[in-house]
DNA sequence: CGCCCTTTTGACGAGCTTCAATTCTGGTGG
DNA sequence: CCACCAGAATTGAAGCTCGTCAAAAGGGCG
């Protein structure tokens, strides 16, 4: 969405949105934030937006599109870190001279801008210090997923963090959302092979957890997946998410 | 290493010898942490150091022992995320109220004591900051691990990555060290059974790759590994670890 | 010495992978 | 508008890695 469609439907760019719901941001981070959003750089599908064991010249915010951290062992397997989604913050750490600890790869065309230094205001740097926060604590669940659940149950689990994830952006529509990942991919990420993906998908759609088709995937009943799942919303601060005032 | 960590005493703990390690650490930095080593706190196995979902009260550094930080699944299945050995920072993070994301248990005696604030001196953020690096990258392995490696290569990468860790602390004798972990916790780190474990262990050691009893483990040719598995020693930062003066 | 935890061993079965082929889909150019 | 193509999804058969269950053997510590 160009910043002038933006303008006109009164509605927020995904990434603002996210960041707005990390933390109360002031008007100084919001202008910030719009300012870096304008100056962004488009990414075509493949591209390598950070490079494992290469220095990172900035952080960053993924404005839009999907990523992936990937790893790949000299034998060609590849795995899947975690998914970069828009609002997400790429490279950040309080390091001089970081090496990015694996690779960034575009899924989709992507658009990123450079992250406005978190010394513009309080708001903005705790917006920074929440995010980091959940991105360890999906790295732990993703740890957890790979090394003590089924197949069935990783799928299932990461449909929800990404639903979870992306309804911070206000991209999620119900339980629906637009999931531009091959079944390869999920096999890369959830530690599985593509036929497998296959046929546990399959299974899901059959018993009616999930509907998946063009991109498109809809959970039709999360709640009863969290339950059977045993799946708690991340929780990672205790002024966050607010206890008051969620939908 | 400083001159000023040399002179001070000719044997280090571990915990600041690790740390020595990360960054040049200043005398007002080494002067800090001896006070706060001085006021450390004895832990008995199996004691809870953080709770998940529970308030992280102070940032802690381990000084002595081992710990686990593990989730657990509603029906029982464990999962260890990471160990946590000496010289380790905990609930290290830059978050007003954080939440443990995590529970942390002792595994053997320890010893923890509150981690001298980072605005001490420069060269103990610094040593802070590269170890918040190194412990994300330790996270991604262990992604990988789980999601792309046979039982074997995950039981022998891990050993690896411990000596790695354990060197910096001077824990290590030349591909040796002490691995206070039954086999069950290390099932629990791999994603695998005890039973399997087992198996695994035993192969290794009739091949030569391991010597493994009463508690000590040696890798005989931990470069021969390396090369197997295509692991490379984390690398973080540009100015770590140097690339000059090392052992 | 005796108890409990840990390690070890065996037989069996299930979950997931591998390999290979086929069908489907979306995007492209004629 | 349709034919075409490459990548993606789907399907089947066979096999291996790893899990499960159960029992026995070892080892550290009061």
């Amino acid at each position: 969405m160009t910043e002038a469609a933006q303008r006109t439907s009164g509605r927020l760019e995904p990434a603002l949105r996210r960041l707005a719901a990390l933390a109360d941001l002031d008007s100084e981070a919001i202008a910030a934030l719009r300012t870096a959003f304008a100056r962004a750089r488009s990414i075509r599908p493949r591209e390598e937006i950070l490079s494992e064991r290469r220095p990172v010249a900035a952080r960053l915010i993924l404005i839009e599109g999907w990523a992936a951290r990937t790893r790949v062992l000299p034998d060609g397997r590849r795995q899947i870190l975690n998914f970069a989604l828009p609002g997400d913050l790429i490279g950040h750490c309080r390091q001089e001279a970081p090496l990015a600890s694996s690779s960034l790869i575009a899924l989709t065309r992507a658009r990123v801008c450079v992250a406005p230094a978190p010394s513009t205001s309080p708001s903005l740097e705790s917006a920074y210090a929440m995010s980091g926060a959940l991105e360890e604590s999906y790295q732990l669940s993703q740890i957890a997923r790979l090394g003590r659940m089924s197949a069935h149950e990783r799928i299932l689990d990461a449909f929800l963090e990404l639903s979870e994830r992306l309804e911070l952006a206000g991209l999620t529509h119900g339980g629906a959302f637009e999931m531009p990942v091959t079944q390869e991919m999920l096999a890369d990420a959830l530690g599985l092979t593509s036929v497998h993906i296959n046929r546990m998908l399959q299974q899901s759609r059959k018993t009616g957890e999930i509907s998946l088709s063009h991109g498109t995937l809809v959970l039709h009943d999360p709640d009863a997946l969290r339950t059977s799942l045993g799946r708690e919303p991340a929780r990672v601060s205790e002024i966050w998410p607010k206890p008051v005032g969620r939908v």
